[in-house]
DNA sequence: AAGATTTGACCGCG
DNA sequence: CGCGGTCAAATCTT
C-alpha cells in the first residue's frame, strides 16, 4: 500500500524530471548550435586572411607531425565514446586557459595511437562554457570504431578553432562552471540511453525509503 | 596496491 | 631560444 504509494509518486516525479530536463537539452542544442554559427560567422569575417596564413602554416606543421587531425566544439569534451588518459598539461602562449592533452586509455595494451587535445575557449558570460577538442590518429583498438562524439559541432577549419580558443581542462576538473548535477546530465546525456536508465533509476528508488522531510513537503 | 592524474623536466621544431 | 607536445616521478584516488 504504502509502497505502491510510494512507486507512483516516485514515478510522477521522474516522468517530471525527464520532461523538464528534455526540453531543457533541446533548448541548450538549439541554442548553442545558432551560437556556433554565429560565433563562426563573426571569426570568419574578422580576419580572414590572417587566417589563411596562420592556418595553412599550422595544418602543414601539424600533418608533417601527425597526420589528419579534426577539430570539434563541444560543451561536453569528455564523454566521446571513448577512454582516455590524460598525459599532460601546458599553458599556452595568449590563451587564458590550459591545453590538456589526452592519449587512447589502450595505447599500451593495444598500440592505439589515438591522441586528443582539449582546450576551453574564450567565452563571454552569455555563452555557454565550450571546449575546443582535436582528435590526432585514430583509434585502432578494438570494440572502438571512432565513433562521431555525441553533441559536438565539427568545424570546417580544424586549426582555425584551435587558433581562436584559449584553454583546458582536465577531466577531474570537468566543465569547471558547471555543477555536479550538470556533470551527471552531461554524461547521461553523451553515453545512455536516457529512458531505460530513468526506469532503471526508478525501479531502484521505489524500494528505497523516502526522506520523511520530502513527504511533509508534498501535498496531495 | 594498482591505476589515474599532476606537474616539472625534457626535447624537437621553427 | 621560446613554444608546445611528451615523458615520467610524485602524488592522488579508488
Amino acid at each position: 500500500m504504502m509502497a505502491d504509494l510510494r512507486s507512483e509518486l516516485v514515478s510522477q516525479l521522474f516522468g517530471n524530471l525527464q520532461d523538464c530536463t528534455s526540453k531543457a537539452i533541446s533548448e541548450l542544442q538549439t541554442h548553442h548550435r545558432a551560437q556556433m554559427i554565429d560565433i563562426d560567422r563573426r571569426r570568419l569575417a574578422a580576419n580572414i586572411s590572417d587566417c589563411k596564413k596562420v592556418c595553412a602554416k599550422k595544418k602543414s606543421r601539424i600533418n608533417s607531425r601527425y597526420g589528419d587531425s579534426t577539430s570539434y566544439m563541444t560543451p561536453v569534451p569528455h564523454y566521446d565514446g571513448h577512454q582516455w588518459r590524460k598525459y599532460g598539461q601546458k599553458t599556452i602562449k595568449n590563451s587564458k586557459h590550459q591545453r590538456c592533452y589526452y592519449r587512447c586509455a589502450y595505447k599500451h595494451e593495444q598500440n592505439c595511437m589515438a591522441t586528443k587535445t582539449v582546450q576551453q575557449q574564450e567565452h563571454n558570460t552569455t555563452e555557454s562554457v565550450m571546449y575546443t577538442v582535436v582528435y590526432y590518429s585514430h583509434h585502432t583498438c578494438k570494440a572502438n570504431t571512432d565513433p562521431a562524439p555525441p553533441h559536438i559541432i565539427e568545424t570546417s577549419t580544424p586549426q582555425s578553432a584551435m587558433m581562436s580558443s584559449d584553454s583546458i581542462i582536465g577531466s577531474q576538473e570537468i566543465v569547471s562552471p558547471h555543477t555536479g548535477s550538470h556533470k551527471i546530465l552531461e554524461n547521461e546525456l553523451a553515453t545512455l540511453q536516457w529512458t531505460e536508465d530513468m526506469q532503471e533509476l526508478l525501479e531502484k528508488l521505489a524500494d528505497v525509503p523516502l526522506d520523511s522531510d520530502i513527504w511533509e513537503m508534498v501535498q496531495f
